[in-house]
DNA sequence: ACGTCGATCTCGAAC
DNA sequence: GTTCGAGGTCGACGT
């Protein structure tokens, strides 16, 4: 892997591990007393403390306290990052042009400088994503209700963009199918709404709404009661075991 | 700061040190070989790959590839950790109850294992947020429309949600202010429109719907006119200069 | 606890 | 390049 580790460096040191780092776009882990300035988008200062600063191969930055799922300061990748000393510090910098916006962080006092190369190819999959759900529904449309007979998957609707599903019922309705992988909201309703408005005026004929979710808010009853909307629970474990079942699928395409 | 730092532990040091991290609540980074799972609200995999993992004070855990701003695994606060050795690796699991999810991280190769406690009470501030562009529309309401008066700001309109600002123009008229401090979407248009559709039901007055933010997306317009809403471009910096002029507030609360 | 909404959202895909 | 919607979104605030 070959990683430089210096523990308890002097900014001298520091600097110049980090801008060789920053000159090879290498990782760079520093742990350290600092405060950071932001200046973009929006602004933001943080006083001194002791914090992660994590700048990775591709140019991105992260600033972490000690808790906290969130960086409080970062940069998204492609920065220019630049070091310098300075009167008793440290500073480090990570721009952008699009938009404009840097990030500074002032080390006052270096614990820990880390940096080097990561070999990582491993392959990353998440499973049962409302993609997929999709694809099981219209694989398996039982799943929404028996008899439903896909006609094509996101119809486009101009403007208000495009139906998950849309299908014709057993008994020659139409049918829009609105998935949400997580538990439907209003604005599940709203957007379903905004959809059948759209074909209705296109299309003179009866058009079912459906939300198919793992679950609908109750917040959201309402609204789809008075809309006329229906709901249908369908569990993503579902769609995964019918996905799963399918033979003509690879199951490398939604397994490891 | 009190670190403890191990380059190329054998896997049996880097369970011990982890394990006394865990146990005392400290930080613990390490970077190192690894494949992770993950399984919850979603499941996933990622192959073998060096990659960085930091587990913090609160309990939280992020997974780092070498590249990208987002961690490819991860854990918000509180979670449950455990390391132990297995036939060839160390497995690191964090585990939360709610929602029921754990990822589980085996390291076959640690280059370098780091734990402590970081010391950290600087403060952070971010400047012109939506919030504070409200307080300045309220306290400057030109910014939206001359002779603007605000009645309310957050009116209650019980399942629909809160309008960000309830004020009257200079005719008389009742008006609806919708504030994005981003570019409004289709989204914003609707959450107006559903405002607009509850306070018509109790209210028998003309009632303007304004839609406030930096930037109109182009995919909304045709929305917002068919629905007889306005626009009106409000930059952040604008706001921050209002709020900058007035001498009754503390600059404090907007500025470091 | 659940629901709603903003975010320096980030990310990816479509246009 | 911009625009748009999704996210294991997270996090904050309110009920």
């Amino acid at each position: 892997m070959g990683l430089s580790v210096k523990v308890k460096p002097t900014l001298a040191e520091a600097t110049d591990l980090l801008e060789k780092a920053f000159r090879g776009r290498n990782l760079a882990v520093v742990i350290g007393t600092c405060r950071v300035d932001y200046e973009g988008r929006a602004s933001s200062t943080l006083e001194s403390g002791e914090r992660i600063l994590v700048v990775k191969e591709d140019g991105s930055v992260l600033v972490h306290r000690p808790t906290g799922y969130e960086p409080v300061n970062w940069q998204p990748p492609k920065c220019l990052m630049t070091v310098r000393r300075d009167e008793g510090g440290v500073i480090v910098t990570a721009s952008r042009a699009q938009p404009k916006e840097t990030v500074a962080i002032e080390f006052s006092d270096i614990s820990l400088a880390v940096t080097g190369n990561l070999a990582d190819s491993g392959e990353f999959a998440l499973h049962v994503t409302e993609l997929q759900m999709k694809q099981a529904m219209l694989t398996a449309p039982d799943l929404v209700e028996p008899g439903l007979k896909p006609i094509q998957q996101e119809k486009s609707l101009g403007e208000a963009g495009f139906t998950d599903i849309f299908a014709e019922d057993r008994n020659g309705n139409l049918v829009v199918v609105e998935i949400k992988r997580n538990a439907a909201t209003k604005d599940a309703v709203t957007q379903l709404q905004r959809y059948l408005d759209t074909l209705r005026k296109r299309i003179n004929r009866p058009i079912r709404g459906i939300i198919a979710a793992p679950e609908l808010r109750k917040s959201a009853q309402p609204m789809l009661d008075s809309l006329r909307l229906e709901f249908v629970a369908v569990a993503p474990e579902k769609c995964f075991s019918a996905l799963k079942s399918r033979k003509d699928m690879k199951l490398s395409q939604f397994l490891a």
